[in-house]
DNA sequence: TCATAGACTAAACAGCTGTTCAACCGGGAT
DNA sequence: ATCCCGGTTGAACAGCTGTTTAGTCTATGA
């Protein structure tokens, strides 16, 4: 499922050594000349074959957006999830630097980036509501933000990779990859929260709940924007 | 407990100048003329302060990491934590710069990036404890794990602020800052899974804990590195 | 066989980058 | 009154940046 071959076009090979390096070093860090020796090739052919840096960059947006797209078509039920996430298990290096270029994309601010969250935010939300008919999650009240919450959560051991696997001393793949063990160590106690919850108790929900709505009783918005 | 006055040193105005442009611009993309000019000052002044661009970040680091550590402390307690949120809430632009240069730092690998996280580890593992005694937080096997699982979730929406106020369409006070309706529209839903959980029973922790313990007693690591 | 088009390169260009340097200014110490 | 030193500036420097240009090579079609 993997173009892993050398026999690519000059122009996908580009763009790759490309997508390598914007990941790695960021879009600014990586020069041009960087890229096309990546690529074993000329500075000028890089602009020839996309016009700009911007242009490559689109480039490098649109084709890791549809690599993802078609990876993330027909996830919604755990059991493809799970095949996902042990496929990524097996052979971690291989997506390297896809997921590193996404973690960029989402924190410069971009419109893959954009596009991207959107996509996994809507994921989520189909999920959950499968989930909620399926009787597996919980009803709640506001499926959107929830979906935004789980995204969220989900996304930060992206952003995070290399903070998490510092403080727990596993080993990363690299500078900011995300390991096998990091992984293997997170889940059980993000799944018992998930399950059981952090609070014993609805005390601090209830607390928040009240907060929430004397603020909005009380003559509407009092924190000036 | 700021110093919002003009009254300042010129190392100091220049000094918060980069950090603005750091945290808005990141650190390559501003240039040391562009800090001069932000603190209406030459070029040649702020390396003749700072002896390099290098140097004027590692004030920037040192300052921020400073002025966080005062405000982090002894705020263990649930009390001053909610005081902390409130005192935000109701000036978010006076940390505006400051949470964005810690977004940045956390971004890019950088000592203070990990210096921040790790506190931010240990505070939320003091919290755990804290909690577990008093009876308001759930027991957890592994707290440090979980403190890890914990601070990960809450740094997410400082790193992904922009994606969510876009989403949940609440207006953002820049293009990453986390504006009040925000955190008023996320509270809820975080607060109700980390109470109610997100599941409605323990299947997936218990079926992961079982494939967790097959994969360690079935001969060790089968990821290759 | 020749012409043409496109892939490709080496060199050069202008602009911006961090940094240096010589000079200047103002005020406190001698 | 003089010295002098730190803060400050403007101009300059070398290096790197994205991009352009002129030109070479190679395959393909007429």
């Amino acid at each position: 499922m993997r173009s892993n071959a050398e026999d690519l076009t000059t122009r996908a090979r580009i763009r790759d050594a490309a997508i390598g390096l914007f990941g790695r070093e960021g879009f600014v860090r990586a020069t041009v000349r960087a890229v096309a020796a990546a690529a074993g090739v000329s500075p000028g052919l890089v602009i020839h074959h996309f016009g700009s840096k911007d242009g490559l960059r689109y480039a490098c947006d649109q084709h890791v957006l549809a690599q993802t797209a078609t990876q993330g078509r027909e996830k919604s039920d755990p059991e493809s999830t799970g095949q996902l996430l042990r496929d990524y298990l097996n052979h971690p290096d291989q997506y390297l630097d896809e997921i590193a270029y996404i973690r960029r994309v989402l924190i410069d601010e971009s419109e893959a980036g954009d596009a991207f969250f959107d996509a996994v935010v809507r994921q989520t939300q189909d999920i959950i509501h499968a989930g909620i008919e399926a009787g597996t999650i919980r009803k709640f009240d506001d499926v959107r933000s929830t979906a935004v919450v789980i995204a969220s959560n989900s996304l930060s051991i992206l952003l995070l990779g290399r903070h998490l696997s510092r403080t727990l001393g596993t080993v990363g793949l690299e500078p900011h990859g995300i390991g096998p063990d990091l992984l293997r160590q997170l889940t059980l106690p993000a799944l018992e929260i998930y399950t059981h919850g952090f609070y014993t108790d609805s005390r601090f929900l209830d607390a928040a709940r009240d907060a929430l709505q004397q603020d909005n009783t009380s003559g509407g918005r009092e924190h000036a924007l």
